[in-house]
DNA sequence: GGGATCATGTAACGAGTTACATGATTTG
DNA sequence: CAAATCATGTAACTCGTTACATGATCCC
């Protein structure tokens, strides 16, 4: 379902584009908020195109397929952001690596919070080349705030490790 | 993967156990780090039989099988712990609202912000309810930072919204 | 011409969800 | 004795990943 929202979302905020485009999107601006790869868009545009919430508006050079969001999935998409009460489900390895690192020897276990703070750091980095403003920058602030908080226990554990 | 190393983890950490129990620690203690159900617990303990990560320790009352964790499957959760990077995934409702938030009224992004406020302060409660020691002790305190930090991003987005 | 990038797809597999099914034991 | 909870499972389905396959166009 979520997949089909990003895919009506950004068709509505950028404009008609092709699976190809989108799928550069979700490795991009979408990156910390949805995931899939073009093998997952491909097959459900199609889909969607059958179900009326999309339309292939022209083609293009090498076989691309520009497709347009129709009145329908406006109202589709319009809907599910209004009403859908958004579901949490967390499924972190990095949370899970913290949650298990009263296993580990204190050596381990903060050679295990490093890399992770690392990672965080990554994160930071990207997030921060975003630009401030357009759709998505909502969420870029939502994802920095995560980052920085993930950041700062990092800090936190391994003072907490070491003493 | 994952969800091998989480029951790997859990019959670590608190010894031999049922899937029964297993579900109820990840309804629990494990439900801000990674979501499972009975349905995918019980075959895995199945397969992860098979491989002799876990073993069958004895059958008790109802039908109730207790497994335990073998050497090997130590092993498998320390090399998981010491060397994985972990990954991210990230697919989160929440952030796809956030994402899209532009393409809304703002009297209709506001309600929305407010939705998602409230599940953010009801995670919050949750979170506070958890023992401050123990195993996950680590993950609750990433978990309670992050929530926070998605308040915060709730206060400070209805406040730019209004504006 | 050759490598990078554009552009689309399929197939097999693994992970996760929903619905269904069954029966034992405990507690009010 | 009825309802709640304990306890395990299967089947069908959807979602997501990995690997494979193909060909066009652009730029050096």
């Amino acid at each position: 379902m979520s997949l089909r929202i990003a895919l009506l979302g950004l068709l509505e905020a950028i404009g008609p584009a092709s699976g190809y485009d989108l799928a550069k999107k979700f490795e991009h601006s979408l990156n910390h908020v949805w995931q899939a790869g073009h093998t997952q868009i491909y097959p459900e545009l199609v889909k969607m195109a059958a179900d009326g919430l999309v339309a292939v508006e022209s083609e293009g050079a090498r076989g691309r397929k520009i497709y347009t969001i129709t009145p329908e999935g406006t109202r589709e998409l319009h809907t599910w952001l209004v009403e859908h009460q958004p579901a949490v489900t967390v499924r972190s390895e990095t949370a899970l690596q913290a949650f298990l690192l009263p296993l580990l020897d204190t050596d381990e276990a903060i050679a295990v919070v490093e890399r992770i703070r690392t990672g965080f750091e990554e994160r930071l980095a990207v997030l921060q080349c975003h630009p401030k403003d357009g759709v998505g920058a909502y969420a870029a602030k939502l994802g920095l705030s995560h980052v920085r908080a993930g950041l700062a226990w990092a800090e936190e554990t391994l003072a907490d490790l070491r003493r």
